[in-house]
DNA sequence: ACAACACATGTAAGCCTTTACATCTTTCAA
DNA sequence: TTGAAAGATGTAAAGGCTTACATGTGTTGT
């Protein structure tokens, strides 16, 4: 680990300059064939592989980038982080993750650090943006704008800033909203999220937006995006009518929470779809495993991802504002579906282990 | 971004020499306090943040760590990658993600990417490595080794060539078939994984080995590793049984198998655990929330993550062969527990969206 | 045979830090 | 008051590569 080879070494045993490896490395016509082919044998004997450090800091290129995004435990984050890497990895740019925790304030050292790697860019990523944290992203995003193009892929980012790619979330939860209407719910909660908001581009805006629209009615709000959370949710939800009669539909925040919806309600006694529709958020691989099979909103995720990473890469004059048109992927927990479980999944998808 | 500051603006609008500068940001006490300060508000009117990728190559360290591992859509190496990531950014080190379908030969290329990064390390993990592409890990790691430590996640890495940690997989899997055995099952067969083998490290041989040594049928390899393939694997398995007698348990190579065992079982009308018992491996976050819950072999992977962050930080003297021992969560798909879906749960996890 | 050029190669500056060593200031004892 | 020791600061080389520009060699036309 201590004989490394540089570039002098190789020059030297080659009996030519720098400057001729260099060019023999970067593929350049500019030298004669003879000398080509002297030059990469030495190379070869050594495996000699330049430095990219080195490199980077005469090209003023890292050739990687950096994406901030919630856990990737959640499967929808592992998604994204998915179809980013390997995105710039066809490229043959390599991704920096960092994860930080929903709602999580940015230190100044975390600040501090991602200028410091001197990326060709960086993607900030999920719902790191929350009310409570709000300030602090706007200020990272400052911080680290003179330094290195960014986009964001965010809900309804609602400044012009920097290149922001959305789903749209309140589209695709009215879009579940109204499916369940469609199919003759009038009585409609909502399960998970983080409560009340002004914000026109959440889901809680949405719910509560298409059900007063209608005249029909809003129940509480729950909170919570775990499946913890979801069984929990329904267990208030369901203990705690006072008066109202009980719904029957759940629209999810997201997956995870319907998920722990089902094992509450199945805990309950409470028949799906027969007895309660269900349907959640994401469309995460193990929608269509869930029992039943859970119908959902699919946000396109990964293409937003690739394109942020695109963006990045063809410098961010490409696209400055996107919003992704969300689908609704209907299976057997809303009851649209009149026999459950034949063979008709909506949409099979795979993983290895 | 084209008038970013160096640590020779800040000298010169601070008029002391680029040395200074450098002490100051490394907060070295050579340096008279009032230097320090008049230097330090230079560096904060302009927001300077020195380049990393410049000390990197002055000090020979990238603060960064490399990570190869299999697609993290599957939520074991999620939780694998959650883990390291998070044990680095501890120490203000990042880490870079390279991910690789399962099997996947290593091209030239992406060994030179690799190499060229000179990042301070790097781990290999999850089955990276199979019978097909075995030589091709080796190759990897040999030309790695001479420029960056190197630790791999494997099952029984059987060479010592470098540092390895790994959980005991077939010791795992025996934990669960003896489980089965010790509840009267004597009819169990596996499904998914990669069909027969001589490894002694590996599921299958597991599989093998338990039940002709206490005299037990063996039924047909099926292979896959995703909830699709669980699928398939079992309706092949129980159509296909030419006179022998049908299993009454099923061990699963993995959790997401195991999740698409449970669904053709239902689909087949089969119950759970009463008509079938079910196991599975990994303890995936959703096995608690599958119906029923799902049993299965916890390996600790999060654990063994952490600690090779750590043996790449501190040298790689400190550890150079682990294997971590698996534990079994028992839920209710094999019928272990008298009352299913009670409050019992084995363990609850949370993860927010 | 020689100018004029094309092409191959070398030289050296630059990219941005760190740090060993040299130099300049203080401080304080004698 | 002076000299030595201690402390602060500066100089310059190193780290490993790219590249504009300078130099050297080989063609071609006349």
């Amino acid at each position: 680990m201590s004989d490394r080879k540089t570039i002098f070494d190789i020059a030297e045993e080659a009996g030519v300059s720098i400057a001729t490896v260099s060019r023999v490395m970067a593929g350049s016509e500019k030298v004669r064939p003879t000398t080509r082919d002297k030059v990469m044998d030495i190379i070869q004997k050594h495996n000699f592989k330049p430095s990219m450090i080195a490199s980077g800091l005469s090209k003023r290129k890292s050739h990687t980038i950096g994406m901030v995004m919630p856990l990737i435990e959640n499967p929808y984050y592992a998604k994204l982080c998915v179809a980013a890497q390997q995105e710039a990895q066809r490229s043959d740019i390599s991704m920096q993750l960092y994860q930080m925790a929903r709602g999580t304030m940015f230190t100044q050292a975390f600040v501090d650090l991602l200028i410091g790697k001197r990326m060709d860019g960086l993607i900030l990523s999920g719902d790191i943006a929350s009310e409570s944290n709000n300030e602090s992203v706007m200020d990272l995003m400052r911080q680290v704008k003179p330094y290195m193009p960014l986009v964001m892929i965010m809900p309804l980012w609602a400044h012009d800033e920097c290149v922001c790619l959305t789903s749209d979330l309140s589209g695709g939860f009215r879009m579940a909203i109204r499916h369940l209407i469609r199919l003759g719910h009038e009585r409609i909660a909502m399960v998970g999220g983080t409560g009340p908001t002004e914000n026109p581009g959440t889901r809680e805006y949405a719910y509560v937006d298409e059900l007063t629209g209608r005249g029909l009615p809003v129940y509480p709000f729950t909170t919570g995006e775990t499946p913890a959370d979801g069984e929990l949710c329904v267990l208030k939800l369901l203990s705690g009518l006072e008066g109202q009669e009980r719904p029957t539909a759940l629209v999810c925040f997201n997956d995870l929470v319907a998920m722990g919806a089902l094992r509450q309600l199945k805990r309950m006694g409470i028949e799906v779809p027969e007895g309660m529709a269900v349907v959640g958020c994401d469309n995460l691989f193990f929608a269509g495993y869930t029992e039943p099979g859970l119908t959902t909103v699919d946000f396109g995720i990964e293409e937003t991802a690739r394109l942020a990473v695109r963006v990045l890469m063809d410098g961010d004059a490409v696209v400055f504002r996107k919003v992704f048109e969300p689908t609704l992927v209907v299976r057997d927990s809303c009851g649209a579906n009149p026999a459950p479980l034949k063979t008709r999944e909506a949409s099979r998808e795979s993983r290895g282990t």
